[in-house]
RNA sequence: ACGCCAAUAGUCUAGCGGUAGGACUUCAGCCUUCCAAGCUGGGAACCCGGGUUCAAAUCCCGGUUGGCGUACCA
């Protein structure tokens, strides 16, 4: 394999620009776990400040929370994340069965093996020559198939713990506080942000598929009776997206079908409001940081794809380099959880209606993956010409560094007062950057490779008659406008108030 | 997880038994009145552990990390 993959220069960009690099580099690293570096971070957080604006702070009935990443077992007992990943499993080398390890050896010794090492139930395995139950093919090693990072909790041990797979976890265990916060009124959503853990078996493709990984995720509680009565639906009602149907899985589709939400719920297309409205939400979040429509759609995953809880998903995949990868989940996930820990922890869950129905509510689950949203930022803003130069066009949404301030030579002054301008632009509130190093054209190289909109020059006609040069980093046009004037344009510019062409003929 | 392949400065790479060379980046300085290629100088590397050998970056074994394939992905 020696053609370079298109990943591997997003990583090389990552790498040398400090965007993100794998955690603890210099001992060997630890697989599937990377740190954000500075402009990572900034980028990231941008992200993250974007989702929180527009499915959090703009609500009326969502807040987030912040619940802790290490869960007691019991959480995970009843969640069904234990039991289903729990067991040791052996593999048939030839026609690729899976087994419970206990069960083969029960089914030929007579003996229970509940509970053994993998080491012991290996020995046995071989010590009673068990091969395949169905096929009769020698057998690999048993593994331990649960995903979750184990811990003990007290320095005696005293119970287990471990990190979380998911942040939704953490809502469902304090859903009667929250209810009661919200005056157990439906419907109503709760939102966190923050680390989950899988110990994957073999993580892959950077930050595609991570040890560690950050979720935006709400829980909407809803009446199921009233699925179709979202109070703001009426907003995103004609927001267009694009949908891929069980139907069109099966008949292999080419485009996907674009609908309004509307009409996707109409048509039974979509099952109801609530769903669609995220799916709008998303939508138009993708958009605004850089990832053009037709590159991301929903798919409806068939029965045998969606996770445990899941009584359907429409996750949002897109069209990447390594092809399509889901980077939000969207799950109907009924009343599953709550019915169990309600259960399970003795709890009732159930609120009561004016009219005096009881209801436990359904959720609807948007799980936005931050690592994930990120990679595709920098794919779909990545560009390169003929040179071999490379940039990224970054929206300024989420560019890390948002306006770059350079003197056009060192002496003469100019650099103080590019320093100057530059740290009025930051007591603005913009990521401001300050590059008075080398040759004038080798800061706008540096400055685009790393996807800043705005370049500032400061030169001698800012001495003169106190103007500066803003250059654009999408056409390398350039507009020259009053030092006074600066603040307010960059400003303009970045929220899309003022077109970088108009700006030229007024000055 | 299994199989095959790989690992040299920040990045990309040359060397493949006698302790490392380049390019770009970076830093200091010179030059420079707007788009990375001028000049001088300086930094900076053989993934980790064991073995073979007089001698290992180089050969062998194990580990780690990465790629590909298969598997897995609640």
């Amino acid at each position: 394999m020696s053609e370079e993959r298109f990943m591997d220069k997003i990583i090389e960009v990552c790498l040398r620009r400090g965007f993100v690099s794998p955690t603890a580099e210099i001992y060997g690293g630890a697989g599937g776990f990377y740190d954000y570096g500075p402009l990572g971070t900034l980028m990231r957080q941008k992200i993250i400040d974007l989702w929180r604006q527009s499915f959090v702070l703009d609500e009326d009935d969502i807040y987030e929370i912040t619940g802790s990443t290490l869960l007691p077992e019991a959480v995970f007992k009843a969640s069904g994340h234990l039991d289903s990943f729990d067991d040791p499993l052996v593999q048939c080398e030839k026609c690729k069965s899976m087994f419970k390890a206990d069960e083969v050896i029960k089914g030929v010794t007579g003996k229970s093996a509940e509970g053994l090492s993998l080491e012991e139930l290996d020995k046995l395995i071989a010590d009673n020559n068990i091969n395949c139950p169905s096929c009769e093919g020698t057998l690999a090693k048993t593994r331990d198939f649960n995903l979750m990072f184990k811990t003990e909790i007290g320095s005696t041990g005293g119970i287990n713990g471990y990190l979380r797979p998911e942040t939704a976890q953490n809502i469902f265990i304090n859903f009667k506080r929250l209810a009661n916060f919200m005056r157990n009124k439906l419907p109503f959503g709760v939102a966190q942000m923050g680390s989950s853990f899988r110990n994957e078996i073999s993580p892959r493709n950077f930050l595609i598929r991570g040890r560690e990984f950050e979720q935006m995720e709400i829980e909407m509680f809803y009446d199921q009776d009233k699925e179709n009565e979202h109070p703001r639906f009426h907003e995103v009602a004609d927001i267009e997206i694009n949908l891929v149907t069980r139907e069109m899985q099966e008949k292999g589709w080419k485009e996907p079908l674009k609908l309004t939400t509307e009409a996707a719920v109409d048509e039974g297309v979509i099952p109801n409001q609530y769903l669609a409205y995220y799916l709008a939400l998303e939508t138009e979040m993708l958009k605004a940081i850089g990832i053009p429509e037709d590159d991301f759609w929903f798919r409806h995953m068939q029965d045998h794809e969606a996770p445990h809880y899941s009584a359907g998903n429409f996750d949002l995949e897109a069209d990447l380099s390594l092809g399509h990868m889901e980077i939000v989940g969207n799950a109907l996930r009924t009343d599953y959880d709550l019915q169990k820990h309600a259960k399970a922890s003795k709890s009732t869950f159930e609120l009561t209606m004016p009219d005096g129905k009881k209801v436990v509510p359904h959720v609807f689950e948007p799980s936005l993956g931050v690592g994930r949203i990120f990679y595709t930022v920098l794919e779909k803003c990545y560009r390169e010409d003929e040179r071999g130069w490379t940039w990224f066009q970054f929206p300024p949404t989420v560019a890390p560094l948002e306006v770059a301030v350079f003197p056009l030579m060192k002496k003469d002054g100019l650099a103080e007062l590019a320093q100057e301008i530059h740290n009025e632009l930051k007591d603005a509130g913009y990521l401001s950057f300050y590059d008075g190093s080398g040759k004038i054209g080798k800061r706008y190289a540096r400055a685009d490779e790393i996807g800043i909109p705005y370049c500032v020059t400061v030169d001698y006609d800012s001495i003169k008659e106190f103007s500066v040069t803003i250059r654009d980093r999408d056409t390398m046009k350039q507009i020259k406008l009053p030092i006074e004037d600066l603040e307010i344009a960059i400003g303009e510019l970045m929220d899309g108030e003022a077109d970088f062409e108009e700006f030229n003929q007024e000055s």
